[in-house]
DNA sequence: TGTACATCAGTGAACGCGCGTTCACTGATGTAC
DNA sequence: TGTACATCAGTGAACGCGCGTTCACTGATGTAC
């Protein structure tokens, strides 16, 4: 069992929970979400149907209108609470000591127990990573709200990096090819616009392909690309992931 | 335009279009193909419908049923053209000259083109590429038959790395890190599986790291994940290809 | 504490739509003599 | 070459189903005096 939650668009920004109708509001709306993910399981995210929701729920149809205008403002929220799920799991694994107390974990580390509770959290909520992470939804445009939380897990790898990087625990490995011309670019202008920049382009650029190399492990695995050959991918992953450890520049432990 | 066929099953083995009928009944099938990618492009796979491919195609619905049984066999057939299309441009460019003839391509080279013939497959089909290396279709279950077809291009992959092997054009980098435990027994049994069996399994499990860094990267790219930072992402795709090339251990040309 | 009014969650019927699949049929194409 | 029969592609109607969304309504909950 997840963590999940999306407030429903109370109006007055009252707390939550104030009079009885706004209890049963938050109640319901955490309910309709609920059978919402449990029917993503089973059908999909196309097969996600507003009807089959009430129906499961007891109600009629058209009450699930008092708390999403559409079935695609539904969707969002699941796709929001799958990325702050996801994203919350990154974190709490890559998230150092408190600053200035104990003696903090390696980076190296922080960063191979975020890329599990990734993995973690994919094995165990498959079809709200298909969502986020697989083909897009056809006829669905993810609105602005959505990039916030998409940008939690990418945020915490180059944080793990960064940290890395001050602590004196990151060196280019000899085997990283240099960084230039239009990629040297992108990246450069990426760094300059992170929360707090000062990440070398190099760096950069070999955090996010650890990054795309960590997901599409995951997808494969979850996809079922590996059935017959590493059909348990345990220790494919372990493997992988030590080796993007390497990659990445992070000084062994 | 890229070319896709797969035969219906007309009865008996007679050549393809020795009477009108038959003929027919090859074209047509090859437009109800047509026009269903084409609906795949705009609906996804959950959004294929019979009923639309035949309104589409001046019929009546009912008439499908003299060329697909069913909605999943279309399905079937799409999935395995797609995987076909693949597999076959992968071979393409991966394929050596003619044993004993001219000069041989070097394998790295070969290697990287295959690499940019997938991604270009993918970014000109990104439906089809979706239907195969996207999300699984719920409640649909891939026949035995595209197993065969989904395996051309992880064997292309395999074939390259076996002739840099033979060339005495590999070998292993400094950064790899060893093969061990249950790793390396699936590895092995993979190894000893194989069509022309001899890759060793550390050959094999950086063949297979680098098609999961591959197919992780073209998904990110197509799925949206790059949109604002690495947007035109030609430059990052070429690095990450000459950084695999590196790592599965191809002597630079 | 008690009453009058406003808010709003949930109802039930309806609109208009699309789907996969079956089945008895017709008429053209193909084949055997 | 010509006729009789078999094959089979395509028709049209039907079955039974599900969907998202709107709308006028009812009755319970909340609020102001």
């Amino acid at each position: 069992v997840t963590s999940h939650d999306t407030e429903p668009s109370t109006g007055g920004g009252a707390g939550r929970g104030r009079t009885a109708r706004e209890r049963a509001r938050v109640e319901l709306t955490r309910e309709i979400k609920e059978e919402a993910r449990r029917q993503l399981a089973d059908n999909g995210a196309n097969g996600l149907s507003l009807r089959a929701v009430a129906r499961e729920l007891g109600m009629v149809s058209s009450a699930l209108y008092r708390y999403y205008p559409s079935r695609d403002d539904l969707l969002t929220a699941l796709i929001i609470d799958a990325y702050d799920a996801l994203g919350e799991a990154a974190e709490g694994a890559m998230a150092g000591a408190a600053p200035g107390a104990a003696p903090a974990t390696p980076a190296r580390t922080r960063w191979i127990a975020g890329c599990r509770a990734i993995r973690d959290w994919a094995r165990s909520n498959p079809h709200e990573y298909a969502l986020i992470y697989g083909s897009p939804v056809p006829g669905y445009h993810a609105p602005e709200a959505t990039i916030g939380p998409a940008s939690r897990v990418p945020l915490a790898f180059v944080g793990v990096v960064r940290g890395a990087l001050a602590s004196g625990e990151l060196a280019a490995p000899g085997e990283a090819l240099p960084v230039t011309g239009a990629l040297a670019g992108q990246a450069a202008a990426l760094s300059a616009a992170l929360p707090s920049p000062g990440v070398p382009p190099d760096a950069l650029v070999r955090a996010v392909i650890a990054w795309t190399q960590l997901f599409g492990l995951i997808s494969f695995e979850l996809f079922g690309q590996f059935v017959g050959s590493f059909d348990p991918s345990e220790a494919l992953f372990t493997h992988v992931v030590a080796q993007l450890a390497v990659f990445v520049g992070f000084r062994p432990a």
